[in-house]
RNA sequence: GUGGGCGUAGUGUAGCGGUUAACACGUCAGGUUGUGGCCCUGAAGAUCGAGGGUUCGACUCCCUCCGUCCACCCCA
C-alpha cells in the first residue's frame, strides 16, 4: 500500500475559491477600466525572468533580492527568478520592444501574481497579486500626479475612504549620497543607543532608519536631517510643483488628503524624487494598499537609454482585505437563467438536446444530475441559484411541454411546447 | 530570521483523567400519488495535527516536532 498523503497548499499561498471570485473579479474589473480611463494598455510579462533583471533592477541589498526571491536554475542551467515586482520587468519590456519608439510617454499597466518568500501574516502571502501601472518616457511632475491620480480613482470606485498618500521627495542619486552620510553622521552620535538591527542598517541603508519602528531610533529620526533639504534645483522643482499638482487634484477628489512624510524611503533602490503610499488609517499593522514612485535611474541600470519612468504597484489582497473591512461594495454573484430538471431516459435525452439549443440562445442552463429524483433535482436546482426550472418528465414528453417553473420570482408554474424557442421565450427576462 | 496565540468531521464550535467524542451549518437519502426554498426523519463523515512520555486509563496533563494564525522585520 502506498503511504497516503494529504495535501496542502504550500506555506503562504492561498486557492480563490469560488465564493470569492466575484469580488476578485470585481476588484480586477475596476482596476482595468481606472487605467483603461487614463489610456493606459495592458501587458503581461512572463511569471519568471531571469535572476539578474532583479539583481541589477530593484538592487543588490536590497530585502528582495537577498532573502525574499524565488530563485531556480532551470535544465538549461539559466538562473531564473520567479518576479517579485513588477516594474523591472515592464521596463525590460520596454527596453526589449522598442518601445521608445512609440510616442512618449508609454502608458502600462498589469495585474499579476508577485512572489516573495516571507513569513505569512495577515495580508502578506507569498504569492499576491498587483495591479500596477507604470508611465515610461515622462520626466515632468505632472505624471507624476497622474499615477497617483489612477490610484485615487481605484480606491474611489471600490467605495474605500479614509486612506492617506504619504509622499516623499528622495532626490536624485548624486543627491542622495551626500543625504545618506549626513544621515549616517546625524545617527552615529547616537549609535549605542540604537537597538542593533538599526545598528547593523546604520551602514548598509542609512535611510531606512527613518521609518524604523523601534522607539529609539524614532526618537532620533525626529530632529534627523531630510531628504528634502537635499534635493537638487531641478529636484526641488519637481517636488514643488508635484504638490501644486496633487492640491489641484482636491477640487475632483473631495475627500483626498495627502501627508508629507519625511521618513518615507522605499525598500528598492531604482526610486528617485517620487516615493508615495497609500494607507489605511488603522491602527495596528501597518499594510500599506499602494506604493510606488518615480524610477529615471532604472532603465538605463538595465541597458536602455536613460529614460525617465514612474508608477505603482496596488497589492489586490490587500484592497480586498480592506473592501471588507470596510464594508465599502456589496457583489452578488450572477444567476444562472434554468436548470433541466428531467426525470426518465427519454426525458433526460430530450433535455440535453434542449439545454444545448438553449446556450444556441445565450442562456445558461445546466443538467441537474440525472438519475436522481425529482425531489433531489428540484432541490438542486434551487441551490444553484437559477432563475427557472424547466421541469420534463414522462407526463411533458407525452404531452410535447415542458413546464417552466420560477423559482426566485412569485408565480405559477406553466406549460410550454416543447422546443427550444419557445422555452427560451417562457425564461428570458426581457420577453 | 525573532516572538506570541491556536490545532477536535468539509466549515464553525462544545467537551472532560474513564463519554457510543457532542452541537450547528453543509453533504446524501427520505417525508405516500413526479416539483425547490421553511420544517421533520434518517445516514455518511473525526486514526480528537504527529511522535514520545506521565497514568490502571489521555482528546483532556507534560515534552518535542509539524502546521496555522498574529506580530516584529520587510513590503503590496
Amino acid at each position: 500500500m502506498p503511504e497516503q498523503q494529504n495535501y496542502r497548499a504550500p506555506r503562504g499561498v492561498t486557492d480563490i475559491l469560488p465564493d470569492n471570485q466575484t469580488l476578485w473579479n470585481t476588484v480586477k474589473t475596476t482596476a482595468i477600466n481606472t487605467a483603461r480611463q487614463f489610456g493606459y494598455q495592458q501587458i503581461d510579462t512572463p511569471v519568471f525572468e531571469h535572476t539578474g533583471l532583479f539583481r541589477r533592477g530593484v538592487g543588490n541589498e536590497t530585502d528582495i533580492v537577498q532573502k525574499e526571491m524565488y530563485s531556480f536554475e532551470d535544465l538549461g542551467g539559466d538562473s531564473l527568478t520567479l518576479r517579485p515586482e513588477g516594474t523591472a520587468p515592464v521596463c525590460r519590456s520596454y527596453i526589449e520592444h522598442g518601445m521608445h519608439n512609440l510616442p512618449q510617454p508609454v502608458r502600462l499597466f498589469y495585474i499579476a501574481p508577485m512572489f516573495r518568500y516571507d513569513r505569512p501574516q495577515a495580508g502578506r502571502y507569498r504569492q499576491h497579486h498587483q495591479f500596477g501601472c507604470e508611465a515610461i518616457g515622462d520626466p515632468s511632475p505632472v505624471i507624476d500626479t497622474e499615477i497617483i491620480e489612477i490610484g485615487l480613482r481605484y480606491i474611489t470606485a471600490l467605495g474605500l475612504s479614509d486612506v492617506t498618500v504619504r509622499i516623499n521627495s528622495i532626490g536624485d542619486p548624486e543627491t542622495r549620497t551626500s543625504y545618506a552620510d549626513d544621515l549616517r553622521k546625524h545617527y552615529a552620535k547616537f549609535a549605542h543607543e540604537l537597538p542593533k538591527v538599526d545598528r547593523d542598517r546604520l551602514e548598509r541603508a542609512p535611510l531606512r532608519l527613518l521609518d524604523s519602528k523601534e522607539p529609539a531610533t524614532q526618537k532620533l529620526s525626529a530632529d534627523a536631517p531630510k531628504s528634502l533639504n537635499y534635493l537638487s534645483d531641478g529636484a526641488k522643482q519637481h517636488w514643488e510643483t508635484l504638490l501644486t499638482l496633487l492640491d489641484g487634484l482636491k477640487s475632483a477628489y473631495p475627500s483626498f488628503k495627502y501627508r508629507i512624510d519625511h521618513t518615507l524611503v522605499r525598500g528598492l533602490d531604482y526610486y528617485n524624487r517620487t516615493v508615495f503610499e497609500f494607507e489605511p488609517s488603522i491602527e495596528g499593522s501597518q499594510t500599506s494598499l499602494f506604493g510606488g514612485g518615480r524610477y529615471d535611474p532604472l532603465i538605463g541600470i538595465l541597458g536602455g537609454n536613460e529614460t525617465p519612468g514612474v508608477g505603482f504597484g496596488s497589492g489586490i489582497e490587500r484592497i480586498i482585505l480592506e473592501i471588507q473591512r470596510q464594508e465599502s461594495i456589496e457583489v452578488t454573484d450572477p444567476s444562472l437563467n434554468a436548470v433541466m430538471v428531467h426525470v426518465g431516459d427519454n426525458a433526460t435525452n430530450r433535455a440535453a438536446v434542449l439545454a444545448a439549443e438553449l446556450r444556441n440562445n445565450s442562456i445558461s442552463v445546466l443538467m441537474a444530475p440525472a438519475g436522481k429524483s425529482m425531489r433531489a433535482q428540484m432541490r438542486y436546482a434551487n441551490r444553484a441559484n437559477a432563475n427557472y426550472a424547466i421541469i420534463i418528465g414522462n407526463r411533458e414528453i407525452e404531452q410535447g411541454v415542458a413546464a417552466i417553473k420560477p423559482l426566485k420570482l412569485d408565480g405559477d408554474q406553466n406549460l410550454v411546447t416543447l422546443n427550444a424557442q419557445t422555452i427560451a421565450n417562457a425564461i428570458l427576462p426581457s420577453a
